[in-house]
DNA sequence: TACTTGCTTGACGCTTACGTTAACGTAATG
DNA sequence: CATTACGTTAACGTAAGCGTCAAGCAAGTA
C-alpha cells in the first residue's frame, strides 16, 4: 500500500476533492460535464495527472469567473489544439472579454456602494437629530438632506453580531 | 379615460410596469412574494399610490443587491413602524452589512482581474514573445477600438445568432 | 462475523427572479 | 360587430452548481 506520494500517477476522488478542497460530489459533477474523465477499476474512479492538471485548470477558471460551461469550451479547445499559438490567442481574447465583463460588474458594484453609503448618510442624519416627521420616501427623493461620505467609517464601524464560521 | 396624469391615484399594471421598466410579470411575481398587495376590480389589478412608493423602494433595493426576501423584510419592518427611529436604525444596519458583503465581492472581482491580467501576459510573452501590444491598462480605458472588434468579433462567433431586442 | 470506511449510482432538492406558453376574459375603438 | 389591446390564472421551464438523501457493494480491521 506504500505509494510514492510525491510522484503519484493516479489518485482517488477523495485524494483530489481534499488536495483542491472541492467535494467528491463536485468531481463527480464535472464529470457528468465531461471536465474531466476517470478511468475506472471496477466502479472506482481513478484520476491520473492529467485529470488532476485538467482539474486545477477548473479551479482556476472558477476562481476569475468562468462558467463550468466555459471553461469545458476552453479545455477542449486546449485538447484539439494541444497548446498551440492559436489556441493561446483565442484564450487571450477570451480573458479579455471576461475582464471588461469583471470590469463592468465591479463598476456595477461601485455604484451599488456608492448608492447605500448615500442612504446610510441619509439615516444617520435623520436619526441623530431630526424630527421623526420626516419620512424615509421623502429622503429617498433627496428633498431634505444634504450628504456627506464617509466609507472607511463605514467599513470599520459595522459588523451587526452575527457569527458567521465560514 | 380622463385621469389627472399629475395627481394619480391608483394604477393598472402595464402603467408601473412601464413606469419602473418591470414586465407585468414581475410585479405579480412580486404579488405573490408580498411585496405588494394590489386590491381588484373584478379580477384586476388596481395598484395604489404606496404600491407605488413600495415598488419604487423594492426596485432601489434590487439595484443595490438586496434580494426580494430582504426587502421584503425591511418593507415589513417599515410598516410596523410606520418610519419610526428604531426602524431607521435597523435600515442603516442594514445597509452597511449590505456594504461590507459588496466590498468583499469588489475584492473578489479585483483579484480575479489581476489573475486574469497576469494570465494574458504571459500568453502574450508566449505567442509574441512580448507583454503584449495590446496592452491590458488600454483595454480598461477603451483605447484599442481594435481589440474591442475582436471581442465583438468573438461573441457573435460563439453566440449561435440569439437576437435579442430589450 | 460484524463493523466501519470509502465509494458507487441515481434522483430529487435548492436558490433567485422571473420567462413562457396556454387558454381564456374584458374593454375600448373603428 | 369585429378587432385590437390589455388583462387574468395556473403551472411548468430556465440557469448554475452542486447538496442531500437513499440504498447498496467491496475491502480492511477488531
Amino acid at each position: 500500500m506504500k505509494i510514492d506520494l510525491i510522484n503519484q500517477e493516479s489518485f482517488s476522488i477523495s485524494e483530489l476533492s481534499a488536495t483542491f478542497n472541492l467535494t467528491s460530489r463536485a468531481l463527480r459533477f464535472y464529470e457528468t460535464k465531461k471536465l474531466i474523465e476517470p478511468t475506472r477499476v471496477g466502479s472506482r474512479r481513478i484520476y491520473s495527472k492529467r485529470d488532476k492538471a485538467r482539474l486545477a485548470l477548473v479551479v482556476q477558471g472558477k476562481n476569475v469567473g468562468f462558467s463550468l460551461d466555459e471553461i469545458k469550451e476552453m479545455l477542449d479547445l486546449y485538447d484539439i489544439r494541444d497548446g498551440q499559438e492559436t489556441q493561446m490567442k483565442i484564450s487571450s481574447i477570451k480573458f479579455r472579454a471576461q475582464i471588461v465583463k469583471l470590469v463592468e460588474q465591479k463598476a456595477q458594484i461601485e455604484m451599488a456602494i456608492a448608492e447605500l453609503t448615500k442612504l446610510c448618510d441619509q439615516v444617520d442624519v435623520v436619526v441623530s437629530g431630526q424630527p421623526s416627521d420626516m419620512k424615509i420616501t421623502e429622503i429617498l427623493n433627496g428633498k431634505k438632506v444634504t450628504l456627506n461620505a464617509k466609507i472607511d467609517a463605514l467599513n470599520t464601524k459595522s459588523q451587526p453580531a452575527g457569527a458567521e464560521t465560514h
